[in-house]
Order: structure tokens, then C-alpha cells, then sequence
DNA sequence: TGTACATCAGTGAACGCGCGTTCACTGATGTAC
DNA sequence: TGTACATCAGTGAACGCGCGTTCACTGATGTAC
């Protein structure tokens, strides 16, 4: 009787004064919002707000506004990783990979894509920081799969980078404008959304197309 | 002697109350603070100081703020436009036209990235309005450019739409990394910023590249 | 095992700021007679 | 050509708002003895 509320302690029901992982849960609250409500919803206090605590209570985690920014700017370069990371894991062939991982980046991109603007907007300010490590990491992997896939090798070292951004910066724009009214009928036409990233991806001259 | 005024009125070096054309200045405002300040800088109040002229003036010509933005944008797409057709029209042959257009469009927003950033945020907002006429244009000029050169005709419109949604997706997306830090060193590597681009968008698979 | 105390991680009120927008106003302009 | 008057295009003060950040505070936690 007396340890009542030592037994209930575990189920937790009441937030307890210490969050336990306020941190964790503040880069959370700043993923929901920035997907649900956009990034200019951003602010701190809305993170703060979202996580259930005080506008003040954030300054113990971090610096300041930047400093949770890229903290979330780099969780979702995190995430990009493990999606890319997966897709080449699953592909049957090396070529196969190479595709795999555009689709994927692209995918990402569209179901993220405030996040994904994000991402962007921290890595033009925190470039080379170890907060962007996992930017330079799927990087890394694209120039991997398209060694394995005999598109380019570490003998020509500037004809693989160049693949690689060509490659990196086609995903790029087609993520950014894959959700345009303008090219609904295109998808249509081609059958729905990923048949159409096939076809733009292979229109691009990627090896594997028809280019 | 008596109409010394009505003399020295020409010179105007006192602004007169009535502005003249105050709609074109605070556009033209908004044009300079974009690409000076950056697009969060980018305020009705800044725009009217700018303007030199207080913060309630502008909402005697644009209804709101948005309606201010959506005309600095579609500014930004009518000078695209003129920048791809005067690059068409320079170009010797068709083939060196669909090169010379995606260079024009890349170093336009490389020279103008928040204002090019600001453009498609109009577009998203205003797509198919009378005032983004300037991006229809410039996207028929694509598709035109690309008949004319011969990678697709008119006779097969999804194979055509699908050659100018690459062109321009990837053109996008170098534009909007091409300043990269990261990239730094291929540029180097080829010889400057002009070269880097021409090679990206050879990979890329363009008709006269080398994939 | 208790107790004293330093440290940690929250609260909530307050600050100054720039923003978009509204308002009553006023000076300048154009027009009808 | 002059004059009366409606309309146009500015002013500047004010509004409420949400923001990032600071501050003094307090409750919770961990540690030394």
C-alpha cells in the first residue's frame, strides 16, 4: 500500500519533471512539424510546443535555433542513408543498385520533401562539419555502387565523380520537380509516378537506358 | 522668371509625391534585395524602404504581399526566357541550340539563385496563372528546340515531353548544386564553372554528348 | 542507510524585434463646367 | 482659362502577432560522507 506510486512509477502515465531524452524527442517534434505544417513553420518555439515543453527548455539541449536546424537537417541525411543504404542491399544485380538507390533517393525526397529542403539548407551551412557526415557517407555509397556496376572506376578519378554528380544532381532535380502539376499528364501517360522516374532517370543517359 | 519651377520640373531631382510608376519600382526593389539580402530578407517593409516610401504605399498596387512576390517571380521568368531565346538565337546550328538553352538557363540561376529559387516557389503557388505565362514560354521554347534539333518530334508528344521534362529537371538540378562546395574540385579539375557544366550535362546523356 | 549539497533540466514571464496589415489622413492630379 | 470637386496615391502611426532569446526561479537527480 505504502509503495503505491513506486509500482506505478514504470507505466509512466505522468511526463516526469526530467524528460529523460529531451534532445531525441525535440529533433522528433521538428520532423513532424516540418513535414506536417512546412518549413517556414519551423521556429523554435513550435518545436518546443510540439515536444509539450516550455520556449525555454530546448537552450539546454542546444546553442541555439542553427544548432536544432542541423541537428535535424543531419538526422534526415541519416535516414537518406539507410533508404539508399537498403535499396542497394536489395538489388540483385550491381546495375541494378545503381538504379535502385536513384529510385529510392528520389522516393525519399518526394515523401520528405520540406525535410528534404532542409537538408539542403544545412549542408550549404555546415559543409565538411561531422553533423554532415552521413551527406558525405551516401555519397560515398553512389560512388561505390557505380564502381561495382563498371560505370566508372577509381582509376579514372575524375570521370567518376563526374558520373556521380551527373547521377546525383539528376535525382536532384528530378525529386524537386517530380511533384509539378505540369508533368501529371506525362505520368499518366507513362502509367503512374515511379514508371515515370524510370523513364526521366533513363532518358538522362543513365547506362542502363536507352540513351 | 515667375515659372522657374515649371523649368527645373524636367531634372525631377526632387521626387515628385506621385511616385510615377511605383509598381515597377518596388519590383525592381524586391529584385535587388533578393539577390543582395537573400530570400528570407525579402519583407513588404523592406521592399518599400527600399523603395524609399512607406510600408503602406506598396497596397495601393498589390493587393497583398503574395501578389508582390508572384510579380517578382514571374519578372524572374520573363528575364529566364529572354536569356534562352537571345541563347537559341545565337547558336549556329539546332544541335548547338539545345547546349547553348541549358547552359543559358544554368549560369541564369547561377547568377540569380534566390531569385530563381523564389520563381518556383511562385510557380508551386500560381501554377497555370496568366502571370507565370514566361515559364509556359520557356518551356515551349525547350520543347521547340528539341524538335528543332531532332531528339523528338511532334509525332510521338509523350516521347517529346518526356525529352524536355529531363533536359529540364536536370538542368534544374545542376543549377541548384552547381555551387556546391563540395564540388569545388572537379571544377578545378576540368578547367572552370563553364566546362564543369558542359561535362555534367554530356553525361547526362544530352544527344551530342558522349554516353 | 541517511543526509547535505551541488548540479542538472525544467518553468514561465519578460525583452525587443520585424513582420503584414489597417486606418484616418492629406497632398497631388484630372475632369466637368 | 478658372474653378469646384472627385479620385488617386501617397503618409505615418498604430494594431496584434510570433519569433529568438534571456532571466531568475525551482523541482528532480546524483553523489560524498
Amino acid at each position: 500500500m505504502t509503495n503505491t506510486a513506486t509500482v506505478l512509477e514504470p507505466e509512466a502515465t505522468v511526463r516526469p519533471y526530467h524528460h529523460g531524452d529531451l534532445r531525441r524527442a525535440l529533433t522528433e517534434a521538428a520532423l513532424r512539424i516540418v513535414e506536417r505544417d512546412g518549413l517556414p513553420a519551423l521556429s523554435l518555439r513550435a518545436v518546443a510546443r510540439e515536444a509539450g515543453v516550455s520556449p525555454a527548455a530546448p537552450y539546454h539541449h542546444f546553442k541555439d535555433k542553427q544548432e536544432l536546424m542541423t541537428a535535424v537537417g543531419a538526422e534526415g541525411f541519416d535516414r537518406l542513408y539507410d533508404v539508399m543504404l537498403e535499396a542497394k542491399q536489395k538489388a540483385p544485380t550491381p546495375l541494378a543498385a545503381l538504379t535502385a538507390i536513384g529510385v529510392a533517393y528520389v522516393c525519399y525526397a518526394r515523401q520528405n520533401p520540406a525535410l528534404y529542403t532542409l537538408m539542403w539548407d544545412c549542408s550549404r551551412h555546415e559543409t565538411g562539419t561531422p553533423e554532415m557526415d552521413s551527406e558525405k557517407r551516401a555519397y560515398n555509397l553512389l560512388e561505390q555502387t557505380i564502381v561495382d556496376a563498371g560505370v566508372a572506376s577509381h582509376d579514372d578519378p575524375v570521370r567518376l565523380k563526374l558520373a556521380a554528380i551527373s547521377a546525383w544532381t539528376s535525382a536532384h532535380g528530378l525529386a524537386e520537380m517530380a511533384g509539378f502539376d505540369q508533368f501529371t499528364p506525362l505520368k499518366d501517360a507513362l502509367g503512374g509516378e515511379q514508371a515515370f522516374f524510370g523513364a526521366v532517370i533513363s532518358f538522362h543517359g543513365h547506362p542502363h537506358g536507352d540513351c
